[in-house]
DNA sequence: ATTATAGTTGAATATTTATTCAACTGTCAA
DNA sequence: TTGACAGTTGAATAAATATTCAACTATAAT
């Protein structure tokens, strides 16, 4: 008779397969900066906001308008965007202007429409 | 005096850019859409997996050892990546055997390879 | 038929992420 | 220097996502 808690679920089923691939594999810190750069387009807000900027430099208030959220929503996800180097700023008078600071942000988005259902 | 709320935080600064961005905007749906199909991304497992399949096929338990997550939570995963149509599955036997169903997938991993700082 | 293993599923929980709220800073103009 | 407005911030809350758990299906072997 077996204990109740069988030892470990992870039964390894094609050992060589999977020497294979760890080996291949990238570093952890790499995976998770990879999943962290995505992370910036992975949310209707967030894709509004930057394809709006590839079109234009835009103010928060005019964001806020166009994506329909408060400005403070809008800031916290700026400063989300410009620490992953997605997009920089620059402030005149009381007004401070967003674009985006990596040309393949557009690149990224349209790659992406190809495997997307459209409407 | 004026009314305690405020009527709308949304002050349009700039109505010529706002009323010309959201022209070229793709629809909300579509938008929506890329945000889905990046959030198939944007977690560091599924980055994994994605990359793994990417080297060979490979089976649930494997992946779960790979990824070092219980065969339920890959399971769970592959559901979502199947549904946005990035992997796809054959039986053999007992084991149902996972593979890309998209070979853009490894170009969109590797794109985002040069906008991260690694290790 | 019975048992064992690979995988799936739905509900519960844990974790992460987005948004709101209220108080704050910076800049301009009266 | 005071008020008004653009924007930011941190903490609280809401919402979304990932993982676990336990019960289940499917297939193969005895």
């Amino acid at each position: 008779m077996e204990k109740k808690l069988d030892m470990c679920e992870n039964t390894i089923i094609h050992e060589e397969v999977v020497e294979t691939v760890k080996k291949q594999l990238p570093s952890d810190k790499k995976i998770e900066n990879l999943a962290l750069f995505y992370k910036m387009f992975s949310d209707p807000t967030k894709v509004k906001m930057l394809w709006a900027l590839d079109i234009n430099e835009m103010c928060v208030c005019d964001l806020a308008v166009i994506t329909k959220v408060t400005k403070s929503a809008i800031s916290h996800q700026l400063s989300s965007l410009k620490e992953a180097n997605l997009v920089k700023s620059r402030r005149e008078g009381k007004i401070v202007y967003y674009s985006l600071a990596d040309s393949c942000v557009k690149e990224i988005l349209e790659k992406a429409v190809i495997h997307t259902i459209n409407e």
